[in-house]
RNA sequence: GCUGGAGUGGCGGAAUUGGUAUACGCGCUAGUCUUAGGAACUAGUGCCGCAAGGCUUGAGGGUUCGAGUCCCUCCUCCAGCACCA
């Protein structure tokens, strides 16, 4: 018996592979195209870990199955080599990172190349090659020709430690995303990238588009769509402030203003303000605080009033304060917003911590399913809360007919004034005769499903609050105590068992817990708007008031400047004459010079400033002197375009032939990271709009599909770090139990969607499965030659004899495995392919195009072993060039079924029953069963219930 | 706080979507083979119980002939967002 050597084994089948270029795409093929994609590594110094790889083995074990089912394939890599870890470890050694970058990338090349994974190799980008980023260059300057990039002066982020700005996507919980220093804020003038022109298309097209889920909410979250208006407030005697609302239909509870305290407006203001010290001095204080103290949880809302302005609320024409606070924030909408403290909770924080006044403009209107396909019919109604004499309880309504707990409750009649209703309700269904009344609530409403009456109703309710005076009670008429029965409750359990919306609003009241609503409701106290919907009344609201609607989105321009080294030179000089210029396409790439130090001047420049032999320049307009912009490009530039790229990756003329984008976008997979859903995926797909427009790429988004993988963590679930010391290098791996075994354990470890943790125990079960297969391939090797009696292709059909189980199990592994693969379900695939493997290595006989078969649906998986096996077993060309099998239906179908027999539930046998057996045969064959004979115990079946080719239950 | 996801043996995790819970793998126990250890292979392995049997999917309740799966209440963990008007 051969010995399973799987180093020598594995590097001979690489070496073949490469050498005959099998998975090199083809630009122009009879086949269909198919593109799968992964994200392109950071060639960091600390080479790959165990995690690097699964997203591509993942890709590769699709790419993989594409082939055999007859797809031209692209599958390429490349580097994302720009960044900081390279640039500190410049500025630590003084080593070029150029040279650094290409021994990194060299080492994860040998490291990939070893896991057999069949990318590419021939269109192998690097986004810091000159020929490459030439094109990132010229991208930009189409941007910058469009007006899309545009150098402005601005707050930004910026993180003292790296001394570097970030884009709004790179802080996280006011941290730098990479070092995790607290932000700071910084005036700077910076290129910027338009990106919210593109924002309503970034959102809306998320519906042309197959992404996870959980990936277009996080990306439309982050674009941050809202609808409603932009409503001017008159300034006495100073003009008008426009502020932004998606609640215009609440103008009439608009009590007064707020301005971020970087407004523009607060200097105009100046000369009336009458407490400009205080406001001043609040500006300030603004201004110095982190990112992270302004947006803190726990912090309390702050802020000064603008004595000696008033605004004119429109709506009411009254006049209101005008305040400034940090709560509202200076990018958003217009900076200023009209504050309605009765339905909006920072609004109403705000409002009680100041004593400015609330007025409540809508009755809440809550919704306990009702039926959706019925109308509603509407009903004046109340609702009473009524107190014990003596205890502090309240008297509740238990129904009998439904599950419900209220308060008493009942219908208006026509003309009848709600209080005179309440009180008549409270003798007819309580029965008390004195009580007092103490006060009504707000108006609230409830649309619910009526059971009794079996219609849904809109209920109005008016809402009071009686106390008794004694315990003097009437005898109940019958038909009320069939209805419900009377409990009294104290407020805690009142609050636990009480359902519904309304009554919990006004318990919650009764208590002086008032809290603001901010749902929908009805209005009141709106004038001429009182008793409409409040959806409704938004439109005609900003009518009223001469506002118009306005979309506005969270997302915020890209601050696309870096004050560092290693990343791309934006392309663009200063000249005194002519302003900023862009460099001529022909001039292109404007390359990073070498430079002696790689850390940024003090003034927060970039190295570049200090190379004067490259900062002057001539300007390409007027040729009269100029300076180069020093600012690079985020490593963010590189990624957004590299997938174009990589159709032509060597183009010298444009950054991809139009024939060969035309063919081979949009991708059609694309898997990766989470991490990446609101930087580079939204980046990419911004930019490839971009190039949409200008006709450079034939389709508006770049990927049809997107999926992610979870990461691998150290033993015992924490992140692997160096500094931790539990990264696994997969070349030990390697090494020790070979590629196609870190490949079949990385796939099987957990689904493929979660992060789960290495365990370098478990990696055995993997090897062992491998060592199976080639087990099999010897028993194989040393059958009794049967071609005699093979029918070629004709599966199960030399098995006559021995009357084996394995086509049968073949059939059905081939299509677990051919359905898992679509939907990454590659754990179970595995699980499948175990299965078959024990069954093949216990059967007496296994025919080879039934071991074949199976060597072709491992193959995505364990690519080296099932070469090897597929041609020692008389495959006469690679099993790369074969064709993915087939199952058949028919042999998949079982004859003889086993089934569970349950008494009550439980299960109490198992019976064989023949696939065409009837029910009452089955359910005869079922009772006249030794054991359930037994546990029935001579009791009659009330019902038998059949479940097919599953089980039957009994009842008794 | 909001949104989304999850909680199943000693461990990683399965479960045709309401139908035999614990597939597959690790580990563990015993055996075979070995000078021995390891590897490999074979068998067993949710928990309690000598057994018959009973109990089990974070906790509690509900719907159902039947619930890991559906509904309600609560607890815990993870991820994303976080004063966006």
């Amino acid at each position: 018996m051969k010995a399973y050597e799987h180093l020598k084994l594995e590097k001979k089948w690489q070496n073949e592979w490469e050498k005959k270029g099998i998975y090199h795409a083809q630009n122009k093929s009879k086949k269909p195209k198919y593109y799968s994609l992964i994200e392109f590594p950071y060639p960091s110094g600390d080479g790959l870990h165990v995690g690097h790889p699964r997203p591509y083995i993942g890709m590769d074990v699709i790419s993989r199955k594409r082939r055999l089912e007859g797809f031209n394939v692209l599958y390429p890599i490349g580097w994302d080599a720009f960044g900081l870890p390279t640039e500190n470890f410049a500025i630590k050694t003084g080593k070029d990172p150029r040279v650094v970058t290409k021994k990194n990338s060299e080492n994860f090349k040998r490291q990939i190349k070893s896991l057999g994974i069949s990318f590419d190799w021939s269109r192998e980008v690097n986004t810091t090659d000159p020929k490459y980023y030439k094109w990132t260059q010229w991208i930009f300057l189409q941007f910058f020709k469009k007006g899309l990039a545009y150098k402005a002066r601005i707050a930004i982020n910026w993180c003292p430690k790296d001394k570097i700005g970030l884009a709004n996507e790179e802080v996280v919980g006011g941290n730098c995303e990479r070092c995790g220093t607290p932000v700071e804020k910084r005036e700077k003038e910076q290129w910027m990238l338009a990106i919210t022109k593109y924002a309503e298309r970034l959102d809306k097209d998320l519906d042309t588009v197959d992404y996870l889920p959980q990936i277009k909410l996080a990306q439309r979250n982050w674009i941050g769509k809202s609808e409603g208006a932009e409503i001017e407030f008159e300034i006495k005697e100073m003009g008008e402030i426009k502020i932004f609302t998606t609640r215009p239909d609440t103008i009439f509870g608009a009590t007064y203003l707020v301005l971020a305290p970087e407004h523009q407006l607060i200097a105009n203001l100046k000369s009336r303000i009458t407490n400009w010290s205080e406001v001043e001095d609040y500006i300030k204080k603004v201004k110095k605080e982190t990112e992270i103290e302004r947006t803190a949880e726990d912090k309390t809302k702050t802020g000064v009033e603008l004595k000696g302005v008033k605004a004119i609320n429109p709506a009411t024409k009254e006049e209101i304060p005008i305040w400034i606070a940090d709560y509202v924030l200076p990018h958003y909408g217009t900076g200023a917003i009209m504050a309605v403290p009765a339905h909006d909770e920072r609004d109403f924080e705000f409002a009680t911590k100041f004593n400015l006044p609330v007025i409540q403009v809508i009755e809440p209107v809550f919704s306990d399913n009702p039926k959706e396909d019925l109308s509603f019919v509407e009903r004046e109604a109340i609702h009473a809360i009524i107190k014990h004499w003596s205890e502090d309880k309240y008297l509740a309504l238990k129904w009998k007919k439904v599950d419900w707990l209220t308060f008493v409750t009942g219908g208006v009649e026509e003309g009848e004034d709600p209080k005179i209703a309440a009180i008549r309700e409270i003798k007819e269904e309580t029965g008390y005769q004195n009580f007092k009344f103490i006060k009504e609530f707000p108006r609230s409403h409830s649309k619910f499903y009526h059971v009794p009456k079996k219609e849904n109703r809109f209920a109005h309710f008016s809402n009071f609050y009686f106390e008794l005076i004694d315990d003097e009670q009437k005898e109940l008429a019958q038909e009320e105590k069939e209805i419900h029965e009377l409990k009294w409750m104290t407020m805690e359990e009142l609050e636990k068992k009480m359902t519904i919306g309304g009554s919990l609003r006004d318990l919650e009241m009764l208590q002086g817990k008032e809290k603001p609503y901010s749902g929908e409701g009805i209005l009141h106290n709106s004038g001429e708007f009182s008793g409409m919907d409040s959806e409704q009344a938004k439109k005609e609201i900003i009518k009223f008031v001469g506002g118009k609607e306005k979309t506005t989105f969270k997302l915020r321009d890209w601050v696309f400047s870096r004050q560092r080294y290693w990343g791309e030179p934006i392309p663009v000089v200063h000249c005194e004459k002519c302003g900023l210029v862009p460099v001529s396409e022909k001039d292109l790439p404007v390359e990073l010079p070498k430079v002696k130090n790689y850390q940024p001047t003090d003034s927060g420049e970039s190295p570049l400033a200090n190379i004067s032999k490259w900062v002057n320049t001539k300007c390409p307009k007027c040729k009269g002197p100029a300076k180069r912009e020093t600012d690079t490009m985020p490593n963010w530039a590189g990624s957004s375009w590299y997938y174009l790229r990589y159709t032509d990756s060597r183009n010298s003329k444009s950054f991809a032939d139009k024939k060969n984008l035309k063919y081979w976008t949009p991708v059609d997979w694309y898997n990766g990271g989470n991490e990446h859903t609101t930087l580079h995926l939204l980046y990419s797909r911004f930019w490839h709009k971009f190039l949409y427009d200008l006709k450079l790429v034939p389709t508006p988004e770049p990927y049809k599909k997107r999926t992610s993988h979870g990461m691998i963590l150290g033993e015992g679930g924490v992140k692997m770090s160096k500094s931790l010391g539990n990264v696994i290098n997969p070349d030990e791996i390697v090494k020790t139990y070979g590629a196609d075994t870190l490949r079949i354990y990385e796939m099987f470890m957990g689904p493929f969607n979660q992060s789960v943790a290495w365990s370098t125990e478990s990696i055995i079960g993997a090897r062992r499965f491998v060592e199976k297969v080639w087990r099999i391939g010897e028993k194989i090797l040393k059958q009794k030659n049967s071609s005699g009696l093979t029918l070629p292709g004709v599966t199960g059909g030399t098995y006559t004899v021995q009357n084996s189980s394995v086509p049968k199990l073949l059939h059905k592994t081939i299509k677990k495995v051919s359905e898992d693969i679509e939907s990454m379900d590659f754990n179970t695939a595995i699980s499948a392919l175990m299965i078959l493997a024990t069954e093949m290595e216990k059967a007496e006989r296994v025919e080879k195009e039934d071991y074949k078969k199976f060597l072709q649906i491992l193959s995505p998986f364990a690519p080296h072993i099932a070469e090897e096996m597929w041609l020692t077993t008389g495959g006469k060309k690679s099993i790369n060039v074969s064709i993915w099998p087939k199952w058949d239906e028919t042999l998949i179908k079982d004859d003889e079924i086993k089934i569970a027999v349950q008494i009550n539930g439980k299960v109490r046998a198992e019976i064989m029953i023949g696939a065409g057996d009837t029910e009452e045969k089955i359910k005869n064959q079922a009772l006249a069963d030794e054991s359930v004979i037994r546990h029935m115990a001579g009791k009659v079946p009330q019902i038998v219930i059949y479940v097919k080719n599953r089980l039957i239950n009994i009842v008794i």
